[in-house]
DNA sequence: CTACGTACCTGCCAGC
DNA sequence: TGCTGGCAGGTACGTA
């Protein structure tokens, strides 16, 4: 499910929720995640005041009076703001209960997700390699140049690897380089500078487009509030094979890269 | 080091 | 109708 879209969509929910408020209580349903929630949660979590709510790639941290909450959605999780006395479904398998009555309830049919605390995550080899924000200043089309010399990885492998640049996932991957007018199997050291200057400003305009939409809902997205996200009706390539390009008109087709559903036309991507 | 392939887990859907 | 295989928005690990 989310990409970077989906976990700021997520984040600009649960913040004004969270911030300066305290953790009254915590429920752990399920505990085995990607990797388990810390046996001693409740303890850990228990009266701390939320300072603020920051994303990092896909990655949510809450800053506490004590160290860190980092949260990470997998590929089927949300995060739902919800009245304290809802009725907890399968797969909601953790809750915070604020001291205002609201519950943040993380629910995550295939726990690949994280909810963990930590003293400082900052320095943690889950965080330390990440490469650079894609709505940030240090990407630019020269370090996506520079950084992809001597690769033979196909592009899009190589733009959905989070050491390259964070946040890029499957689906925004196809969007990108359909609108940048890249084939999604080319080798990413065989792109000329020009061309990523069109892919960088793919990629920005995609994922900035996507949060205004509110994030993508293919099947189990779903926004703090319970709302979807509406950038699926302006997906111009992700699952339409056989659909007619929107610029050309010719059939979009289909490839399997990386082990992942790609997406392209075999007229305007080069 | 790079570039794959595979595993983790549940739900859903097409096809038999 | 009911089963089975394959696939799904992510990431980490093992192998050449």
């Amino acid at each position: 499910m989310p990409e970077l879209p989906e976990v700021e969509v997520t984040r600009r929910g649960i913040e004004p929720h969270l911030v300066d408020r305290r953790i009254a209580a915590v429920t752990v349903r399920e505990a085995r995640l990607r990797r388990p929630v810390n046996d001693d949660l409740a303890a850990r979590l228990q009266g701390q005041r939320i300072a603020r709510l920051r994303r990092r790639g896909k990655y949510l941290l809450a800053d506490l009076d004590q160290g860190q909450l980092l949260l990470h959605l997998g590929m089927s999780g949300h995060l739902r703001v919800v009245p304290q006395d809802t009725v907890a479904q399968r797969h909601d398998h953790v809750d915070l209960l604020l001291e205002d009555g609201n519950c943040l309830r993380f629910h995550d049919p295939r726990r690949f997700g994280l909810f963990l605390w930590g003293e400082d995550w900052a320095s943690d080899p889950l965080l330390q390699g990440l490469g650079p924000e894609p709505l940030g200043s240090e990407f630019d089309a020269d370090y996506l140049f520079a950084r992809s010399r001597g690769h033979q990885q196909p592009i899009k492998s190589f733009l959905m690897d989070a050491h390259v640049v964070v946040g890029v996932g499957n689906i925004y991957a196809n969007e990108s380089l359909f609108r940048a007018g890249i084939d999604p199997r080319r080798a990413a050291g065989r792109i000329a500078l020009p061309r990523f200057r069109r892919l960088h400003q793919a990629i920005v305009e995609i994922l900035q487009e996507a949060i205004t939409a509110g994030g993508t809902t293919l099947r189990d997205f779903t926004r703090p509030d319970g709302r979807k996200g509406y950038f699926r009706l302006s997906l111009a390539v992700y699952g339409r094979e056989e659909e007619p390009c929107i610029r050309c008109g010719k059939a979009l087709r289909a490839a399997r890269i990386g082990g992942r559903s790609s997406f392209y036309c075999g007229h305007c991507q080069r």
